[in-house]
RNA sequence: GACCCCAUCGUCUAGCCAGGUCAGGACGUCACCCUUUCAAGGUGAAAACACGGGUUCGAAUCCCGUUGGGGUCACCA
């Protein structure tokens, strides 16, 4: 048997975190048993689905690497196939036509709560002469659910879990106005896709039971589930706009690299003993559904701006710079010239150990690529003042001398200066940090004196000498 | 409220199924080292089996209960 998987969103706002995270766990598993990952959009609810939600989706899953196979799905294309199933459950018997109003329904779930649980629906309609029917109501067509007995799910994360059939009541199939409705379309659809592997969230733990019974109903076989806890925000407490449920691409917009946030996702719920750092790849090929545990993560920032600065650091600097160029010329108002690209690369292995998030990398890259003269930041320009000031002139003048220019031949030459005027280092090095960058942290200066180059820096020395003077 | 699920450092977790380890790792925190700033890196430290009963020579591990957290209870998905 192929194993086949499936991601069904709904359209009705961006893609989560969680959302993200069930996605990867259902394309690990795909790919670790050499299956086919699907993807429906479930917008049936046409009243909340959004084209824009819609796209969103999409784009997160692109953006984080997380491709399916074949074309998208979409629920709403189905709904005749749905209406056709529920009719031809209606003809064997199987389900019958409810005509209760909204009031009498309403007065049944009161009863049910004063009862203290158990069946929603009383069963109205359930055995009554259909010739009774009134005439003036559209009826909704129920499921005929087993009264007795229990109804048991073999999870593959939360193992057997059995609900007694008398806390099911008959579902709704089929609305007043032959719409099928969600329980209906996800069994129909997960079956004429041939899901073998259900894994979605644990909110869908219930459904789980309901559409178990409708399988039987129909006489199809039900895919296997497996339940996955929820993530929970910060606090504990259920994601939610108000606690850090943000979409995808906030994330991407933060500055976390997509691997980071896929090794983040992945371990959250999921281990493979201690790794902590692995590629998508490596975790595909150790996937498997009992490594889930069973019980709820909280979403931790910290641990994904970690991993983040890790992705950052082992990221290929041309690739790195490609990321961090549009935000660059942004803030530089311009797009990057070859030399300030140039420059941006091979800056880039001091920026990077710096740098936590993609935006974090882009603001500290930003000195590379300014035109002279720079604004020093109010710390660098302090230390540009007299006493500085005059170690920087002795720092131009060792400077100036060097004919090889390189990180060495500076640093041999700044640390001789230092010697000879009886300083440490760093009474030289902080205003020429200061001169070059602007700031009063940045890369080692000497690589930053090569990176720029001989006439960059003693231009850019030159800028704050006279900046000083006047 | 009813039904269902869960419970190891602050957080993510290994260990649990097939009881015997100083309860391991990672993030975060703290200290020290390195050092031209800030990071990165290195070394080290503090930090957990929710509670109560059993079963057993022995329980984080098995059983029951309590407490705490979570999910679901629509002609939404």
């Amino acid at each position: 048997m192929t194993v086949v998987t499936r991601f069904a969103p709904s359209p009705t706002g961006f893609l989560h975190i969680g959302g993200a995270r069930t996605a990867l766990f259902n394309r690990f598993y795909a790919r670790r048993y050499g299956g086919k990952f699907l993807l429906r959009i479930e917008d049936t609810d046409r009243a909340r689905s959004t084209e824009a939600a819609k796209q969103a989706i999409l784009e997160g899953l692109q953006w984080l690497g997380l491709e399916w196979d074949g074309e998208p799905v979409y629920q709403s294309a189905r709904a005749e196939r749905h209406a056709a199933v529920a009719r031809a459950l209606l003809d064997a018997g199987g389900a019958y036509r409810c005509y209760c109003s909204p009031e009498e329904l309403a007065a049944m779930r009161e009863a049910a709560r004063k009862r203290g649980g158990g069946r929603l629906y009383d069963g109205t309609w359930r055995d009554r002469d259909p010739a009774e029917a009134p005439e003036d109501v559209a009826p909704v067509v129920r499921l005929k659910a087993p009264l007795d007995g229990e109804t048991v799910i073999d999870d593959a994360v939360q193992g057997r879990v059995a609900v007694r059939n008398d806390q099911l009541d008959d579902m709704v199939l089929l609305r007043a106005d032959g719409t099928p409705t969600y329980m209906l379309s996800v069994v129909v659809d997960d079956h004429d896709m041939d899901i073998t592997h259900i894994v979605r969230g644990d909110d869908h733990l219930t459904n789980a039971f309901r559409q178990t019974q409708i399988y039987r109903a129909l006489g199809w076989e039900a895919p296997a589930f497996a339940h996955i806890p929820l993530i929970h925000g910060p606090d504990g407490a259920k994601m939610s706009k108000r606690h850090g449920a943000l979409g995808i691409e906030a994330y991407r917009d933060m500055g976390f690299p997509a691997e980071a946030v896929c090794n983040y996702l992945a371990r959250l719920g999921w281990s493979h003993g201690d790794d902590e750092i692995f590629s998508m790849t490596e975790a595909a090929g150790w996937f498997d559904l009992k490594d889930i545990g069973r019980s709820p993560a909280r979403f931790d920032l910290a641990k994904l701006t970690s991993l983040s600065a890790h992705y950052i650091r082992e990221m290929a600097d041309t690739r790195l710079a490609g990321l961090i160029e549009p935000p660059l010329a942004a803030r530089l108002g311009a797009p990057l010239t070859a030399l300030q690209r140039a420059r941006l690369v091979a800056g880039l292995p001091g920026l990077k150990p710096r740098a936590r998030t993609l935006v974090d990398l882009a603001e500290a890259a930003l000195f590379y690529c300014r035109p002279r003269p720079l604004q020093p930041d109010a710390k660098a320009a302090k230390l540009l003042d007299g006493a500085g000031r005059e170690r920087l002139a002795l720092a131009r003048a060792a400077l100036a001398g060097i004919a090889g220019w390189s990180a060495e031949s500076a640093e041999t030459a700044v640390r001789a200066a230092a010697e000879a005027a009886g300083e440490k280092l760093g009474a030289l090095a902080q205003p020429l940090r200061a001169a070059l960058t602007g700031s009063t942290v940045s890369p080692g200066i000497f690589e930053v004196l090569d990176v720029l180059g001989k006439a960059e820096s003693l231009g850019r020395i030159d800028d704050s000498l006279e900046r000083a003077a006047g």
